[in-house]
DNA sequence: TGTACATCAGTGAACGCGCGTTCACTGATGTAC
DNA sequence: TGTACATCAGTGAACGCGCGTTCACTGATGTAC
C-alpha cells in the first residue's frame, strides 16, 4: 500500500488531514445543497470536515475562495455532462439536442444548490476570469452541436443567436422547476416533451432525415 | 388639508410614523436592489426608515414577514406590467408577444433584486398560497395572449405548453442576463431580435396577417 | 369646549448567538547528513 | 540506520461584529362624556 493510500485511509487518526482542501470543499457542496446557496458557514463546513475553524485558512483566502472553489468544481462538472450527451449522437441525429439539454436540466435537479450558486447572483463571484472560461467552453459546447445540426460555422450570427436561444429555454425551465414556480403553476408538460419542443423549434428537423 | 395628508408631511416630526409598514417595505426594496437579495437586515431597513430596531415587530411578525411583503408587491408590479403589455395590441397582432416578453425582461432588468428574490430560491418563501395565486395570475396573461394567437382555448394542452416555453425563454434570458453570464460568454443578439426569435419560434405568424 | 382615558405605534437598551478571521502554538512529516 | 532540523498543516482560544428579537416603557392620538 502507497503511503498516500495509507494516509488517505487513516485520516482521522492523523494530525496531518492530508486532502483538506478536497474535503472541505466537498462539506461546503453538501451543506449548500441541504440548506440552499450560502446557506452555509465556514464554521460548520469545519464541524462537518471534522477540522479546527482555522484549518480552512491555510488553504483558502476567505470565505468567498472556498464557494469559488465550489463553483468551478460544479461547472467542470456541469461542462463534463453537457460535453458526454453531446458526444453520445452522431451530428444531424434529432436526439443529440434533446440528450443535451437534458443533461443541463439533470444537473440542476441533481446539485440544485450549487446550479443556484453557480447561475443566482447572490454570491457574486462571476467577474472570476477562470469561471468566464468555463462558461464560455460550456456555450461552445451547445453552439458546436447548433452548427453540426445547420451545417454552418459554429461562429456565425444565426448560430450563436439560436445556441442562446437554446440556452435560455433550458436555463429558464431549470430555474421554474426548481424554485417550484412550474408546479405552483399547474405547468403540466412533461420534460422530455418540452425538449422536443424547444428543439423543434430552433431546430427543426433536416430534410435529409 | 387632510389630516391623513398633514400626517404625511409632517411625519419626520411625528412621534407615530402614520405609513411605517410601507415606508419599511420600501426601505427594504431599496436595500435589496443596492445588495442584491438578502444583503438587507432588518436593522439596516430601520436605519433607512429612521426607526428603531424594534420598530417593524408592530407591524410583521418575522424578518421572513418582511421580505414576503416586498416580494409580494414586486409580484403585483411585474403582473401589471404584463397586463398592460398585453392589452397594448390587439390578439393576433405579432407585435403582442413581443411586447409582453419585453415587459418581463424590463422588469427583471430594473428590479434586479426583487427579480431574484421572487425567483431565486434563497429565500424559500415560494409556498404562500397568495403568492402562487400571483404566479398564476402572470400565466394566465401569457395563456390568453398564447391562445388568442392560436384560436384556441386557454386551457387546451398546446396553449399551456407554448406558453410554458414562453415563459422559460424570456425567464432564462433575464436571469442568463442579470448574472452576466450573456455578457461573459460573448452573446451578441440583441434583445429584441431575441424576442421575435422566440415569439416566431413558439407562435409562427399566422397565415390571415 | 375641556378633561379623562384607552389604544397602540413608537422607543432604546439589552439579550444571546453564530459568524469570519487572527494568533501564537504544536506536532507529524520528509530530508540531509 | 539514527539523529537533527526545517517545513507547514493542523489546533484551540479569542476577538469584535452585526444580527434578529424581546422587553418594559412612553407619548401622540381619537373618543366618550
Amino acid at each position: 500500500m502507497t503511503q498516500e493510500g495509507n494516509r488517505l485511509l487513516n485520516k482521522k487518526k492523523k494530525y496531518h488531514h492530508g486532502d483538506l482542501k478536497e474535503h472541505l470543499l466537498e462539506a461546503v457542496r453538501q451543506l449548500v445543497e441541504e440548506r440552499g446557496p450560502d446557506g452555509f458557514s465556514v464554521a460548520e463546513a469545519c464541524r462537518l470536515a471534522g477540522v479546527s475553524t482555522a484549518a480552512p485558512y491555510k488553504h483558502f483566502k476567505d470565505r468567498q475562495d472556498i464557494l469559488r472553489g465550489v463553483v468551478l468544481a460544479g461547472m467542470q462538472r456541469m461542462e463534463h455532462a453537457m460535453q458526454t450527451a453531446a458526444d453520445s449522437f452522431d451530428a444531424g441525429d434529432p436526439r443529440r439536442v434533446v440528450a443535451l439539454g437534458k443533461s443541463y436540466t439533470q444537473f440542476a435537479q441533481s446539485e440544485p444548490g450549487v446550479f443556484m450558486l453557480m447561475f443566482g447572483l447572490t454570491s457574486g463571484h462571476s467577474n472570476d476570469g477562470e469561471m468566464i472560461e468555463e462558461g464560455k467552453a460550456k456555450l461552445a459546447i451547445v453552439r458546436r452541436v447548433v452548427a453540426e445540426h445547420l451545417c454552418q460555422d459554429p461562429d456565425s450570427p444565426e448560430v450563436g443567436a439560436r445556441a442562446y436561444a437554446l440556452w435560455c429555454a433550458v436555463h429558464g425551465h431549470s430555474f421554474l422547476r426548481l424554485d417550484n414556480k412550474a408546479k405552483n403553476t399547474n405547468v403540466q408538460i412533461d420534460e422530455d416533451v418540452y425538449l422536443q419542443l424547444v428543439g423543434n423549434a430552433y431546430l427543426p428537423p433536416r430534410a435529409d432525415e
